[in-house]
DNA sequence: GACCGCCAACTTTTT
DNA sequence: GTTGGCGGTC
């Protein structure tokens, strides 16, 4: 039933029995391929099978040993490389292969058809099997049914038991249906965006008599989301969960996914749920893939969530020929469902399986590794590798401390400008070559700021998308609505854009109209028309805007797209005859024009008119790549995002999870601040896993450096308008001290001007000389690092140490001291911790301060302002 | 239906 | 400090 009259099977077979003549080669590899590789990379290509676990340090050769494989397969197995599944997490990976791939000597004929995201590989599967997404209810209709065997013969039944998959296994038969009377997920579904997902789930909190506020959407889609990665459906969710969302979460789950499927929708963890549980319920469908898929390579391995161990699992387990690539230590989506176990666990999952280490680092200096390496050590549960690097020194990794945040980024500054016009024996260097990375996006600014004002061009990854602006979101909605009238919420969004008279009001009739008939807006819409349930201007305009709508889909059923060859997203349309061929450009164009929304932008007074204006051309153009409205839909929702490189030489300002997997030759690494890098709200959310997860990022951002890093950090910040004072980050104790130089902050030489070198002298006075030159060095992060010697125990908790007593502070004041801060003013001593006071400032409240900080209010007269 | 003002939030982010 | 969302009012 699904796969030998699906004309989508069979012309990828025939495809494939074409492609497979040609791969055997009548054109000659190229006899070079291997050489080149080192002896691991080597190994790890010629491993082609069985089960192979690569871990591949950063900077150790990674996607050319990966393409080499690819290339190895073909040519020494005479795999076709459209039976090679390869499986990336982002659209960027799966470019870059692709590139290197059709770039590269290997040679290969065959389109790399099913190399792409794990999210593109599952849309790609669903459209075929669509019909197979049923709602929760059990069928009470009789059809033709399949028997499915048990043979799903886990590696690990330990693993899935963990993960509490092993009871839904299926071991019966189902009742499959062909009927059409059953609602099921249809080939030309939408995927929903995380707005439409989150107004979706407002709708049944408000419907659920929820109060929204005290119980947010966002809360919610989180909960599911998290459901969805560890691909547990409505029925899979542990009761011991189930008290989530004041105990209607699994409920809201439920109808969620109805609705969903009741909008012809699926949210983004559904591309991958719906498959597995295809994959589950119906083997033959999974065997089908199982015998397409030969040979499997997955990439970031360490990135993987449940769900999608669980998609590769199924897809590999007849032969068992899947290589993962991956770095446990630079594991960093935790957050969002990534299981570092999956992973660890390779080996036990996949019996057998090789485990091929890439050590060999070919990015970074060795003081850059070291000082990488040093602080990687301190994780517990590493699978566990050494990098090393043929190069010689270089430079040591910079530290710097400084008064704030505005400091920092000024010396930031000069110093991007300084390395481009070269340094002593540090050769000149295009901004091309320079980046900063910070923890957090809200750090970006105070770079923006000071970059705008010294007119240092600088990019920002990561910032707002093309296609999460207002128009283009509009405009995509009355594609969507286009290609699938289903689309309520598509229909919601633009009812009344441009204005039709058509307030709250009147959609609330239309949605009770759909529900009283069981249909969607549309639908609902011409019911209430057709009995006249609609008053006034509204009516009418209501009229025209559903009779478009019937206008444009038919439009859309009637072009018929060119199959694009060799496209990472192929469109699955129907495959009707042409009808009116108008082309789905034009048809796009007469879409905004006849629904009013190019005018309600020419219309607009207001500045930012005219720059929609020629975003809504852009969105138009980018059509143009494309062969049908459905297929740039799908684009748009897999890719949301636009590569429009600037010509001009530009800093990169990006976070760390944005710069894995870049290199940068100069890089930045700011804001190395305790509560930022081990960000507090991580500790606080994931304790130890949370911190290991932040050294990663730590790790992940030094490891980016190929010849110069440098890390700072500032004692005070200007944080949700407060000011802060801050610690320097534990990571920086756990630099290893020979492998790092140390930069004395420049408003720390003891000129006689700037505040933080006059309050040092004042100060100095009572402690010694060197607290003029070494203020911001007297934190006590700062100060272990430079009194440690390498004997000192690795695992002393940091509570421990953290008791070092700074003597001069203790003895300098007692509680009920008055004090003065530089920016928090006068206050009073109310405790004292180690070397921190708890201080009760005047006017800015209660703050745990470093006592160096602080001077006795008595001495404020010394001190020149 | 449009506008104003108040209040709360406020990592990381891909698909 | 900034932004966004919601509720109130005109």
């Amino acid at each position: 039933m699904i796969d030998d009259d699906d004309p989508f099977e069979a012309a990828v077979s025939l495809s494939q029995m074409a492609l497979g003549r040609r791969a055997m080669p009548a054109d000659a590899p190229p006899e070079d391929y291997l050489a080149g590789l080192n002896p691991a990379q080597r190994e790890a290509v010629l491993a082609l099978d069985g089960p192979v676990l690569m871990l591949a340090g950063a900077g150790t050769g990674k996607t050319k040993t990966l393409m080499t494989r690819v290339a190895h397969l073909y040519w020494h197995k005479h795999v076709p490389s459209d039976q090679i599944l390869a499986v990336t997490f982002t659209n960027k990976a799966a470019l870059e292969m692709r590139k290197r791939l059709e770039n590269s000597p290997f040679g290969i004929k065959t389109p790399m058809k099913w190399m792409g995201t794990f999210h593109a590989v599952s849309v790609k599967i669903l459209r075929r099997h669509a019909e197979l997404v049923v709602g929760a209810q059990p069928s009470k209709v009789s059809g033709p049914s399949i028997k499915v065997r048990n043979d799903l013969k886990p590696h690990s039944n330990e693993a899935l038991a963990e993960i509490g998959m092993l009871e839904g296994a299926p071991n019966s038969s189902y009742e499959v249906h062909s009927n059409t009377d059953r609602l099921h997920l249809k080939s030309n579904f939408t995927i929903l965006d995380t707005d439409d997902q989150l107004r979706l789930m407002k709708q049944l909190i408000v419907a659920a008599n929820i109060d929204e506020k005290r119980w947010p959407a966002r809360l919610l889609a989180g909960i599911i989301d998290g459901w969805k990665n560890r691909a547990l459906t409505p029925d899979r969710v542990p009761s011991s969960e189930a008290s989530a969302f004041n105990n209607r979460a699994t409920e809201l789950y439920e109808a969620y996914q109805q609705r969903l499927l009741a909008l012809n929708a699926t949210d983004f963890g559904d591309l991958l749920l719906h498959c597995v549980t295809i994959f589950q319920k119906y083997p033959d469908v999974l065997e089908s893939y199982q015998r397409r898929f030969r040979y499997i390579l997955v990439d970031e391995y360490q990135d993987t969530n449940v769900c999608q161990y669980l998609w590769l699992r199924l897809l590999a387990q007849a032969h068992k020929n899947i290589c993962c690539v991956g770095d446990d230590d630079q594991s960093i989506y935790g957050w969002r469902g990534a299981e570092v176990g999956n992973i660890l666990r390779f080996e036990k999952d996949f019996p057998g399986a090789q485990v091929i280490r890439l050590e060999q680092n070919y990015r970074s200096t060795p003081h850059i590794l070291a000082a990488a390496s040093g602080i990687i050590a301190r994780n517990e549960g590493r699978l566990g590798k050494t990098l090393w690097t043929d190069e010689k020194d270089g430079e040591k990794v910079r530290l710097i401390g400084h008064w704030d945040g505005d400091e920092e980024a000024r010396w930031i500054g000069e110093e991007l400008e300084g390395l481009q016009r070269g340094r002593g024996h540090f050769e000149p260097h295009s901004l091309e070559d320079m980046a900063i990375l910070v923890r957090a996006s809200h750090q970006m600014r105070a770079f923006e700021d000071r970059f705008l004002t010294i007119g240092l061009p600088y990019r920002v990854i990561g910032g707002p998308k093309f296609y999460e602006r207002q128009e283009i979101r509009d405009a995509m909605a009355y594609f969507r609505l286009a290609v699938s009238p289903d689309d309520d919420l598509a229909f919601e969004r633009v009812v009344n854009v441009p204005k039709r008279g058509l307030g709250d009001k009147a959609v609330q009739s239309i949605q009770l109209e759909a529900r009283a008939q069981g249909s969607n807006l549309v639908e609902g819409a011409r019911g209430l028309l057709a009995r006249s349930g609609l008053g006034g201007k509204g009516a009418g305009q209501l009229r025209g805007f559903i009779d478009g709508i019937d206008r444009w889909h038919e439009a859309v059923l009637g072009a018929r797209p060119a199959l694009p060859e060799d496209t990472l997203i192929e469109p699955m349309l129907p495959d009707t005859p042409p009808a009116n061929d108008m082309g789905h450009v034009r048809l796009a164009e007469t879409i905004l024009e006849e629904s009013g929304y190019v005018s309600m932008w020419q219309n607009d007074k207001t500045p930012e008119a005219p720059g929609r204006l020629e975003n809504l051309k852009e969105l138009v153009n980018a059509l143009e790549k494309f062969d049908s409205l459905q297929g740039f839909l799908e684009h748009v929702s897999l890719i949301m995002d636009t590569d429009r490189q600037e010509a001009d030489e530009q800093v990169t300002i990006m976070t760390l999870h944005a710069a894995k997997g870049l290199e940068f030759p100069i890089v930045f690494l700011p804001g190395w601040e305790e509560g930022f890098l081990p960000s507090q709200r991580s500790m606080d959310e994931s304790g130890n896993k949370g911190l290991e997860e932040e050294r990663r990022l730590a790790y992940v951002g030094i490891t980016r450096a190929e010849k110069l890093c440098t890390i700072s950090f500032a004692s005070n910040r200007l944080y949700f308008g407060r000011w802060q004072s801050q610690l320097p980050s534990r990571f920086i104790d756990e630099l290893p001290a020979k492998h790092v130089e140390v930069l004395t902050a420049p408003s720390l030489y003891g000129g006689g001007y700037g505040a933080a070198a006059g309050f040092g002298s004042g100060y100095g006075s009572a402690v010694e000389d060197r607290a003029t030159k070494a203020d911001v060095y007297n934190s006590p992060g700062w100060r272990r690092m430079q009194e440690r010697s390498a004997a000192r125990p690795v695992s002393q908790p940091r509570e421990a140490r953290g008791m070092t007593i700074d003597a001069v502070a203790l003895s300098a004041y007692v509680i009920g001291d008055r004090v003065f801060h530089q920016k928090f003013g006068y206050g009073e001593v109310m405790g004292i911790e180690g070397d921190k006071l708890d201080i009760e400032f005047d006017h800015a409240g209660a703050k745990k301060i470093v006592a160096r900080w602080v001077i006795p209010a008595h001495q404020v007269s010394d001190v020149p302002f």
